[in-house]
RNA sequence: GGGCGGUUAGCUCAGUUGGUAGAGCGCUUCAUUUACACUGAAGAUGUCAGGGGUUCGAGCCCUCUACCGCCCACCA
């Protein structure tokens, strides 16, 4: 009898995942199945199962997705299926996230690049135009690549946070915190980013190693005393000196004013004051005090009521009144006061030091302090309906009380200090793809509301919204919200949430914060952190480095199970990872592996009707039962404690090296030289265990086993991705 | 300056409540078409960074040190 016309004839051939894989998913899709109303509307869930909801961090627009996406996206459809299968109302929405700057500096750039024109070229409602366009093209790369994964999304419910119902609840949310006095208007030296034309919040500001110049000098042969810096061109705007009020050097010099009259050509009025901000031993213990460009220098300021001298202006230029600097670049303008300084004697030190020197995260623009007039989110405030807690208590409480829980846990601790230095987060930024702020101007009058005031004569302001404002709702403004909908009450708090550490102040931190002001709630159980995907070497996969591995190529290439697997096998939460193509290689092995135990299975079962219920097995079969019972207890353990790094590593090796190596040859043996009853076992037996190990490995390699699962001889068969997880018994 | 993490086989990493050191890849030898060569069998490889302590017993707990990595702050 010839094999080929008893199993299947693609079994013959090695496993092909380019031609199944977008089969399956279709299929699924079709099947409405990763829409948890379909599954109880079918039978699959039941109706008053207890949910299970992820919000998948919405991916930006801005292009395409890397690997890091793929990791993120490979562990929430495992905890997605694993929980449909064990019978939850699962829910997993999807989302994009408009990313307001990021998405901005990229067709900026792009605008440069082509046609060298800057967005004020193109005009407001212009260059909006193209910014959607282009989110438009990003989005559609990107549902097509998060389907290439086998992400189990329910796309009926997909999200994007700059969509209409999105909209609604950032107007929403600003007009609640706006009337409960926690977000405020207010005049402070903010990080001004003069190449993205904008305002970045404390969290957008990378520092950056450099060397710098460090002058000391006198403001003129009079002045008493000598100070430092590495910024001359600032100190035209200078109205004080600080020194430490124990500083026996200065101390008969508190208190006096000296005019200068030609600083450069610039005339100053320099007062001498006490702070013990000032560091005695650094430079000449002296601090030239500029308060309008730098933040200390400006509390002195207020704490002195001194005068506060703009001299720098937004595109970085020099915007003092004086004939020599005016509309000179703060470069240039440095260069013309240090020979200025040199020429007049003035000039006492100069010597290299290394410092940080402030860029913005996403155009690599020299941060310029200057102070402007911008929208804040009190931190610090009580608010009344939440029990006289502050926005800083609120996020703080839920993280210390183990309410959410961090995995890995070690992010506890630099969460908290990330609070403890929590200052007023500037929500305002100046760029245009965003959320308008809702508030209007009518002559000194102010008006917030979710809509516009109908009389006329009312200007809305300008700026836009910080992108996080409107991600920090996305936990439930996925989920209806501020309707009072029946997902908000069902899925909200959401289960987990899963990201990479390096978003959990940006992000994670304000879904904490909105949610527990908002909703009173905190928005998810559990934060599982994944690390950062790194190449063979260790480097951090780039663009210009041109070491970053393509999901969507390697896809192509091995099939997205392997690339999958290569992903989660022994890769621990919070840690960062090497990802090698070999590796990925592997696993493209492993499925093939997996097909050919599934032909050697049932070329070897077809004289027998596979029976569930079977239990005349022999003693070795029972045996070898008890370890794959014992290894499910273990693997469904290890589910429940998100260590999918171990649970794929066991059923990864119990499939290869238990059922294939070992198993599977000692079946040899049987079906030669075994009794009937002895075969009839063995071959039960493995029909059995295929099941499970399908299962089993399920979520994780979804469209080998459900393709397999579909050629079991079995009639009458459900998908694999609502076939129940196995029942174990828990007293082990 | 403050904080966090790491150091285990050649490489990449696991190692549950303390109880005889593990996996994958690689390497060596053998098997040569057997469900699978995208294969199988056998094998070699460790001062668990270092010192000190607790314990009957430490890779794991405590303590000190060294090195690597990351985060936050930032001195003008």
């Amino acid at each position: 009898m010839a094999l080929e016309n008893n199993i299947n004839e693609k079994l013959l051939k090695p496993y092909d995942p380019k031609e199944t894989e977008s089969r399956i998913y279709k299929l699924w899709e079709e099947s409405g199945l990763f829409n948890p109303d379909i599954c109880i509307e079918k039978g699959f869930t039941e109706k008053n199962a207890e949910s299970f909801c992820i919000s998948f961090p919405p991916a930006n627009v801005t292009g395409i997705l890397h690997m890091g996406h793929a990791l993120g996206t490979t562990i929430e459809d495992i905890m997605i299926r694993y929980n449909r299968m064990r019978g939850k109302r699962t829910l997993w929405v999807p989302g994009t996230d408009h990313a307001a700057i990021a998405t901005q500096s990229v067709v900026e750039k792009e605008l440069l690049k082509k046609e060298n024109k800057s967005r004020y070229d193109l005009g407001r409602e212009e260059f909006l135009k193209r910014v959607e366009k282009f989110a438009d093209e990003s989005h559609n790369t990107i549902i097509g690549q998060l389907k290439k994964m086998g992400s189990s999304m329910d796309w009926s419910r997909e999200a994007f946070t700059f969509d209409e119902k999105r909209n609604l609840a950032v107007r929403t949310a600003f007009k609640q915190m706006y009337e409960d006095g926690l977000i405020y208007r207010g005049l402070r030296i903010v990080n001004w980013d003069p190449k993205g034309q904008t305002v970045v919040s404390d969290d957008e500001v990378d520092h950056k190693p450099n060397k710098a110049k460090f002058y000391t000098f006198k403001y003129s042969k009079d002045f008493p005393i000598s100070i430092s810096t590495t910024r001359p061109e600032t100190k035209v705007g200078d109205t004080a000196v600080a020194v430490h009020p124990d500083d026996p050097r200065y101390k008969e010099f508190v208190g006096k004013t000296y005019t200068i009259d030609n600083f450069c050509g610039v005339k100053l009025e320099i007062k001498i004051i006490a702070d013990y901000e000032v560091d005695k031993g650094f430079g000449t213990g002296a601090l030239g005090v500029t308060p309008a460009h730098s933040v200390i220098d400006w509390e002195m300021a207020q704490k002195n009521n001194l005068p506060i001298i703009q001299v720098i202006d937004e595109k970085a230029r020099m915007m003092i009144d004086n004939e020599n600097l005016k509309g000179k670049k703060t470069t240039e303008a440095r260069e013309i006061i240090v020979e200025w300084l040199k020429k007049e004697g003035l000039l006492e030190k100069e010597e290299e030091i290394e410092q940080n020197i402030s860029v913005a995260d996403r155009t690599g623009g020299t941060i310029e302090p200057l102070p402007k007039l911008q929208w804040f989110i009190d931190v610090n405030k009580k608010i009344k309906n939440r029990g006289d807690k502050s926005l800083k208590e609120l996020m703080l409480e839920p993280i210390r009380d183990k309410e959410i829980k961090l995995i890995p846990n070690y992010f506890d601790k630099t969460y908290f200090h990330w609070i403890e230095n929590l200052r007023d987060w500037c929500i305002s930024r100046q760029i245009w793809y965003g959320h308008r702020i809702p508030v209007w101007y009518k002559g000194e009058e102010i008006y917030c509301n979710t809509e516009a005031p109908k009389e006329d004569g009312w200007i809305q302001d300008e700026d836009t919204l910080d992108t996080w404002f409107s991600s920090g709702l996305w936990t439930f403004s996925t989920l209806g919200w501020p309707e009072k909908t029946e997902d908000l009450k069902t899925y909200h708090p959401t289960n987990v949430l899963e990201t990479m550490y390096d978003i959990l102040f940006f992000w994670v931190a304000r879904m904490i914060l909105m949610s527990e002001y908002i909703l009173g709630e905190k928005p998810f159980n559990t934060v599982y952190l994944h690390g950062m995907v790194k190449d063979k070497q260790g480097r951090k996969m780039s663009k210009s480095l041109g070491n970053g591995i393509n999901p969507i190529e390697v896809i192509e290439k091995y099939g997205a199970d392997a690339v999958r697997m290569s992903l989660i096998v022994s890769k621990s939460p919070g840690i960062d990872m090497r990802i090698a193509e070999e590796e990925i290689k592997g696993y493209k092995h492993f499925a093939n592996k997996i097909w050919n135990i599934t032909r050697f299975v049932l070329d070897n079962t077809k004289e027998i009707k596979y029976d569930k219920n079977f239990e005349n097995y022999s003693e070795k079969d029972l045996d070898l039962q008890k370890e794959r019972h014992d290894l499910i207890v273990d693997i469904t353990k290890d589910m429940d404690d998100y260590k999918f790094y171990i649970a794929s590593e066991k059923i990864y090796h119990y499939t290869w090296h238990q059922f294939a190596d070992i198993i599977l040859e000692d079946s040899k043996k049987i079906f030669e030289n075994g009794t009937e009853e002895e075969k009839l076992s063995r071959r039960q037996f493995l029909l059995h265990t295929l099941n499970k190990i399908l299962v089993c490995l399920h979520p994780f390699m979804p469209f080998i086993t459900e393709e397999i699962w579909g050629l079991l001889p079995e009639k009458n068969k459900n998908l694999l991705i609502v076939e129940p997880w196995p029942q174990i018994s828990r007293k082990l």
